[in-house]
DNA sequence: TACCATTTGTGCGTATGTATG
DNA sequence: CCATACATACGCACAAATGGT
């Protein structure tokens, strides 16, 4: 009857009545595990879950305090674009656009942190919804990757679902942006120049070397949700 | 020596170097416990880790497996505007344009829940970064959140900043868009009706009640990004 | 359908490590 | 340097979910 989840919706309670106020102490873990009849490694789940989502700050020694400016944190789920668009019970497709060796452009060579002009396999492809455009990637991809160093037929599984598949798991980071489309994005996406587009950037990396820039532009109507 | 990020770095380093194929079911946690030579509670507080990641799928009776597309994960944070500001090293301010109760119109009545027509306190507000237009923030809130029914002065702390302060944890969900802006907007951000602005619209609630529904507008330039 | 065996989920009490006021 | 409070570990036990018989 009294589990970690029971101390965090009593605690969550407590702070939400302003028992406990913004940047109070609470009291420690020991005693809150006696008052609640729980061993305290239930109270430390509960609290360490709070603190995780922004509404409690933690620090040996100092305790355990109430947020005054909560952060709070959303958490995004980046899926394949193939699995984004079934999820809306729609057909999905895609077409390659252009795929060849290039010498990345100076934007890129920053953002992947290698030399102006190192060449990259360059991937343009477009994304299909019910045979309509559904987003426009754009996407360096460091060949050094490529297992066996073989390029895949990313005309049979896109980019972005075969290197979720095939290279391991990566850190990065990811930015969101709104942008007019160029001419030739707007082209591709059948929009007018300058119509806004939603911009996803992203950029992976293993421990050492870039692995892929990605530039993803979904047209109006695209919106990207968090889950509660 | 051994702790529960040692087991959860060899766990990656196994699924990265597909000794752990995606779709394969990976050993219990009483036979890693003992490969590993740790309690077992350690093994499941890493592998809990890595399936709140992502990267497994767990399932009581049917065992650890490793996730066939892992659905990447990645945290905003969302901070008060007035923090955003100051983290660019910008001076902040705001301004009220508007605050009045209001009749919500029905595609605000629909994300809150409430009846059309219902009367909320509807809130505009212009964020500055040295002066510049930064944000446009159209609010609706429901006032009987408002401790003792007294709406605050959003002159002095803005509505954002007093809301996370004095209205307890909520639950809600963001949306991220790039749209353009209307006329009205693109005057108050001082700029072209139609440009790009990117879009966040955030509603929150309490247990039962609606608490408020923003739209939130940045010009160009704006980035949301990812922590790692 | 009913039951059982398996696997994860979580709890308790205790002990030690570690950052820090 | 020490006392404190959180962080994490261990071993055990039982609960809950669920795949299979």
């Amino acid at each position: 009857m009294t589990g970690w989840e029971d101390v965090r919706a009593e605690v969550l309670r407590r702070i939400r009545a302003r028992e406990w106020v913004p940047g109070a102490v609470i009291p420690g873990e020991e005693a809150l595990a006696v008052e609640f009849g729980v061993a305290r490694a239930t109270v430390n789940r509960a609290l360490r879950d709070l603190a995780e989502s922004g509404l409690l700050e933690r620090r040996r020694k100092a305790g355990t305090r109430v947020a005054v400016l909560p952060v709070r944190k959303a958490t995004l789920e980046i899926s394949i674009i193939r699995q984004e668009v079934e999820a809306r019970g729609e057909r999905y497709s895609h077409r390659v656009l252009a795929q060849r060796m290039e010498a990345v452009p100076m934007a890129v060579a920053v953002r992947m942190g290698v030399a102006v002009g190192v060449a990259m396999l360059f991937v343009e492809t477009l994304h299909l919804a019910e045979g309509r455009p559904f987003a426009h990637e754009v996407r360096w991809l460091n060949p050094g990757v490529l297992p066996g160093g073989v390029v895949p037929d990313f005309g049979a599984v896109s980019a972005n679902e075969w290197l979720v598949q095939n290279v391991a798991y990566t850190i990065g980071d990811i930015a969101f942006s709104a942008e007019g489309a160029s001419r030739d994005e707007a082209a591709a996406l059948g929009l007018a120049e300058g119509a806004p587009v939603f911009v996803t950037e992203r950029m992976t990396w293993t421990a050492e070397a870039p692995i892929t820039f990605v530039r993803l532009l979904h047209g109006p109507g695209y919106r990207l949700r968090t889950m509660v």
